[in-house]
DNA sequence: AATGAATGAGACTTCATTCAT
DNA sequence: CATGAATGAAGTCTCATTCAT
């Protein structure tokens, strides 16, 4: 009946259908919101039957964290490499984090609204924390360190390096909901700009006037 | 059946009722997420019975949005309050939207979580902006209107007033997630001397060394 | 609040309340079905609070069984005074009955929906025949004995009375249906020429063209 | 839980499930009556789960009015099926009304009760004129056309057709009323006498003593 | 590997009844 | 007499999960 629709051939790979399922999820919570998503919207909008969840992916929830977890996952890809390529600076590392926050791949109304669908309810927000952890850790570990890098090597003495990086953190968040709620107002790109304003003011020797943030090592 | 229950008196002025309920969903939003608020958990918490929710609000939608309304109209309160002081300068006033965004009548995880909650799911965000366009309208355009005056009286002429208040209802956000997700990490406090350093940054004249923050007016 | 509301005084005779109860019940049954109505219903429309139905009629189910069995008494009151006359003719009596069933102040559209409604509700319908069985049963013992009376002195040999009685009744339900289903191409009036037809059909003596259905006794 | 009963198949067809489901509703509605007729009533007389219903019928109104759409639908082709014979004078057509009427697979209390559950409640009378109105159209336009046709044959000058017809639809209704509530004084062979009574009275050489109601054609 | 009919727990909502005032 | 806030049982409906095919 629907062997015909594109991608709805009767047998895929697992990857392929997980991503399939994922890819609607994202859909589904950004059009209907984390409370309107049901096994059903996913399903729909995958052309997909609603049993098909419980083979890959066992259950509503762990399809939800699992999609949150790709996204995730996706970010740290961006970020790592752009830091494979040898010989990089601690300020262009740094940027590569604000870089990869905005990327056109990661920073898309569709999987924001994933990412804070999760942060703003408290039962998601566990399951959140549970999966995601180490890569959070991860990326904030080597902010935390760049940061003191940067520091120590520009010798602006009274910034505290957990600090600068906690405010980072804050304005990557702040920036994606004004980019989320208000795309019409705000921009991925304007966001850089804050971003690097926001740098410049704090570590003027490395990012200001002179630091390029389109050059590309 | 809890007849004798302290507060459960069996009659309350309307507005007494009313609060009780926002209170209550507060605590259950922050409890167990948007996902996991139910009247039950909402009603359980108020000592009360299923019932009078749609007798005080109609339906749950309703009790949902009004008790984030309250919330709005709370924080419109405290930075408005501070306006009233004569003779305020726009450093100052600036600085009430600052101090409004993290007083500990506004800034607890449990506000801070029905907040997120909306801007969360793509349903009550929704809801959200219908019901609190205006207050939001109205902050937005104020501290618009300081910035520009700040940027006018100190001649920072490179900084557009609108780019700087959009900076920073984006760092109220991101600092407002950071608080609610990792309290023992940040604080209230914390987060009014991370924007502290932001507007010293860009407007070092007015928010340099020489302003105290403390000052009462 | 309501205090100049007209018929809203505090405090009316027992008889006067319980009549503006019933009269409302009657209009929320003609308007939202048996289903529709609901104690709000009827209080609202007669400008009452709810708790006052309890006092005059003790519970709901009691409201509107008691309702019905005003209208099948004011029917009875119509048919017994035309009845009242001295020496009226078996004919005319049982042309009383066809004038009470179609009065203007028994066969209103609000009215009929009352009778149909139990009619029409299995539960309801036990409730009905309970509490009208007796003044049904005078009726129809009171229309057979007249049917017999005009079978005998007209020599009608071969018309069961009982048959010709079921019949009318019959016949009055069936049209009391058109008209309140219908009542842009029923009318009460064309509904007695109908019946006068029946009539005429099986007692061409008594109902033929001799017999003035507008005589007054 | 109750998987081994027997007609609990776990699967049937889309009709049959339907089926089930309107039979239990017209059940139900001649037990409990339409305000005692629940979800759990419904599926507890089909022996299936609630949820059931919403998959079939979407929700509780649309069942209750797809099973009586289900009767008129059954009436029709009673009727139809009559009709279907070739060479039918217009009086046994008109004669094939009356049996569809009084046929014992829609003339029997159970689905008589949903009739009348429609008729006598507001708010159901909407829906059932909305959803049978063509069949009862059609039925009407058929039998007025009948009813013009044996006028002029028969050169019954003085009856109007409409008239006529109209009686007709009454005297159904009535009838039908009566076996409804008093099924032990009422039948339906009895309720076709009646009819016939009625005819022979106002078209006389057409259902005098020799039209023969049992004949086949 | 995939389907989708069926289940049933639990959510929201309605509403008759109660009772302090 | 009368009010109407409050209760809580019962109703409808949604939806994650199961399982025969």
């Amino acid at each position: 009946m629907v062997a015909t629709v594109p991608g709805s051939r009767r047998f895929e790979p697992r990857e392929v259908r997980r991503q399939q399922l994922m890819d609607a999820t994202i859909q589904s919570i950004a059009r209907y919101g984390l409370s309107g998503t049901t096994m059903t919207t996913v399903t729909g909008l995958a052309n997909l039957s609603m049993g098909i969840v419980s083979f890959h992916f066992q259950n509503k929830d762990n399809l939800l964290v699992e999609t949150l977890a790709h996204l995730a996952e996706e970010h740290r890809r961006v970020w790592r490499a752009a830091f494979a390529r040898a010989g990089l600076s601690p300020e262009r590392k740094l940027w590569a984090f604000v870089e990869a926050h905005f990327h056109p791949q990661v920073c898309t109304r569709e999987k924001l609204s994933v990412w804070f669908a999760f942060f703003g309810d408290a039962r998601y927000r566990q399951l959140y924390r549970d999966r995601i952890r180490d890569i959070d850790k991860e990326r904030w570990q080597e902010a935390r360190r760049l940061c003191a890098q940067i520091g120590r090597e520009g010798g602006y003495g009274q910034a505290d390096p957990d600090e600068i990086a906690k405010s980072l953190e804050g304005l990557y968040d702040g920036l994606w909901i004004n980019i989320m709620m208000y795309p019409e107002s705000f921009s991925a790109d304007a966001a850089k700009v804050q971003v690097r304003r926001f740098l410049a003011a704090v570590y003027p020797r490395h990012f200001g006037a002179s630091f390029d943030p389109m050059a590309d090592g």
